[in-house]
DNA sequence: AAGGTTTCCGCAATGCTTTGCGGTAATCAA
DNA sequence: TTGATTACCGCAAAGCATTGCGGAAACCTT
């Protein structure tokens, strides 16, 4: 196994010099006569010199790196978050150490735990489906170790985080519903204790009241993110006496999900059942109808989230800050009815 | 800045003893007496001590990182080989540090200087659309750095690496498409200097001769592969005088393209052109109609070439070997004729 | 009681870089 | 010629873990 980079200890050696004039003349101390430098810079450039990370981590006690926990890799929305977040962090001359949860929590608590052995500075986190408790973090929270949250988040009130406003667009998609003449309007919610079901389950609501339709408990449905689990409940929505003419599916998978069953039943979209998804993925414009969904600028959201990271790194005692990013309803085909009632 | 992590020091200066006793203590060394390593063993489990990889990294000269280049992070194709890649990393208690080249030689380049200025231990690589010359890959070759190549790949006599049999399975859709009544059967390549594109080229060109075609040059195209670009492709296809009764895209995404253009043209598929693609993305089940494609097992890929990486480091002098993976052809209605001719 | 064994433990070097401080040689002024 | 600058450069410590080797204390043996 020969020698893979050179050490300043080993041009100091063929130079005859010591070590930290080698060190001195890289960084033009004046201390260090021009030839010297110039003798020293000369080899460092042919040997391609570059200091090891390792031994400037130990000394400065930073090691550049980022860790991020995410549910999976492989969705769109998080590959893209993490597109994001590369952009700034690279601008930084950050690296970021990536892990998936699965959405596991069991993972998560792991993950936390050997991204903070390998000594990243800090975390980048969105929460996994299961994780209800959050002592995992504590342990950041009271050394100051950078920790923010996106999209899936929690301990707001200590923690920076980059949200959508789900809310909102989840009113905006209600009330689309019923200008196109939906008034069974069903959603098809995630687990509970995660912000964004509750707070699109508000925004839900909300959209009801605000359209004057009552809330009426058959048109709400429960069920992980899988594919599955989605399918269910859509069969679930459809079997009970609910009736819906509409389904609002929390996410894009859900919607799906729900696309798929209804069209099983030989239904109609969006004339017998409208349909809106959530978060946008590519595939939205490619199924049959296009579905018509909520765009969520994902690569802003990894960006922004970096960048309250490094708000972090600067001054670890920031307050907390959440940013509510603006989302835009997309409509395509999939909830646009002809004949309007 | 509170400190964040226990150094074997700072145990030593709790307990008054000896550096190298903790350490020797927390590896149950014999030299040290039980009740001294049991007290040790107990101050290390309350204070969550970890040995700090920076030290190890430089005393042990290795940092159980690797460098993963691919030429994007949202694409399925990547994200889940990435998976793979994870999961044997893990396994092997190694991390990964991923660097998107967009598809930019230049990037690509930059990403491989970098990481090896991370001190990674190797890099596990796809070729960037662009990249046809390799000498940024020689300095990893000259120092028996581990190198592995998957999918777009290079130098296969030298470097290890991983595909998919893709004359196989180019030359099986070929058929498929022959099967099924086309006999003008069009090809959207990639980017010539891509083994992909070539050997894809190949198997679509075997398949032709297989079924007694004869080979058109009218009816090959090539596209870098963006969407925008391979609608062009597409167009010209259409309005040249070849008139293809079949498409075969070098990947989803082309073939994703294809359909939008035939579409917009009022042609149907498959009946007017029967469209293939190359991949098998999520969402190649979802979109009008279904798309027949090849399935990549994406997954088996990353894990194969991280197995493939880490016979390199146990043995850096290991021969060059390629493992080639069966792919699958699956067909949906985007190709099937009713009416064969 | 003196020499020999065990049993335990610490020193110091290694891997790499940075930087305060001390030191040497040369140059200049008086 | 001597004392004083200046201009250059090296020592060593710190950050952390590992390990060969040397050393000290305690026990046993004769």
């Amino acid at each position: 196994m020969s020698k893979r980079h050179v050490s300043l200890k080993d041009m100091a050696k063929e130079l005859g010099v010591s070590v930290s004039t080698v060190s001195r003349a890289l960084k033009n101390h004046p201390d260090i006569s021009p030839e010297m430098t110039a003798r020293i810079q000369q080899l460092a450039h042919e040997r391609k010199y570059s200091p090891n990370p390792l031994a400037m981590g130990l000394l400065k006690q930073q090691t550049k790196m980022i860790g991020v926990i995410v549910p999976d890799l492989v969705t769109h929305f998080y590959s893209s978050v993490i597109s994001g977040i590369e952009e700034i962090a690279k601008r930084h001359g950050y690296y970021i150490l990536i892990s998936s949860s699965n959405e596991s929590f069991e993972k998560e608590v792991e993950s936390v735990q050997n991204l903070m052995n390998t000594r990243v500075e800090g975390l980048i986190v969105c929460l996994s489906q299961e994780t209800g408790s959050f002592e995992h973090f504590e342990p950041l929270l009271k050394n100051e170790i950078p920790l923010v949250f996106f999209d899936r988040v929690c301990m707001t009130d200590k923690v920076s985080s980059v949200v959508a406003d789900n809310a909102e667009a989840a009113r905006s998609i209600t009330c689309h519903f019923y200008k196109n003449g939906c008034r069974r309007i069903a959603y098809i919610a995630g687990p509970g204790h995660l912000n964004i079901s509750k707070e699109r389950l508000d925004g839900y609501r909300q959209g009801l009241r605000d359209c004057g339709l009552n809330i009426d408990p058959d048109l709400l449905e429960n069920c992980n993110l899988s594919t599955d689990e989605a399918i269910k409940a859509t069969a679930r929505l459809l079997d009970s006496g609910a009736k819906p003419d509409a389904i609002f599916g929390i996410n894009d998978t859900v919607a799906f999900a729900a696309m798929k069953e209804i069209k099983q039943r030989g239904l109609r979209i969006p004339d017998d059942i409208a349909l809106v998804g959530f978060t946008d993925e590519f595939h939205a414009t490619v199924v049959d109808p296009p579905l018509t969904s909520i765009t969520h600028p994902t690569f802003e959201m990894g960006q922004e989230v970096a960048r309250l990271f490094f708000r972090q790194v600067g001054n670890p005692e920031a307050p907390p800050v959440q940013t509510i990013l603006k989302t835009r309803l997309v409509v395509r085909e999939s909830s646009v009815r002809k004949n309007k009632i």
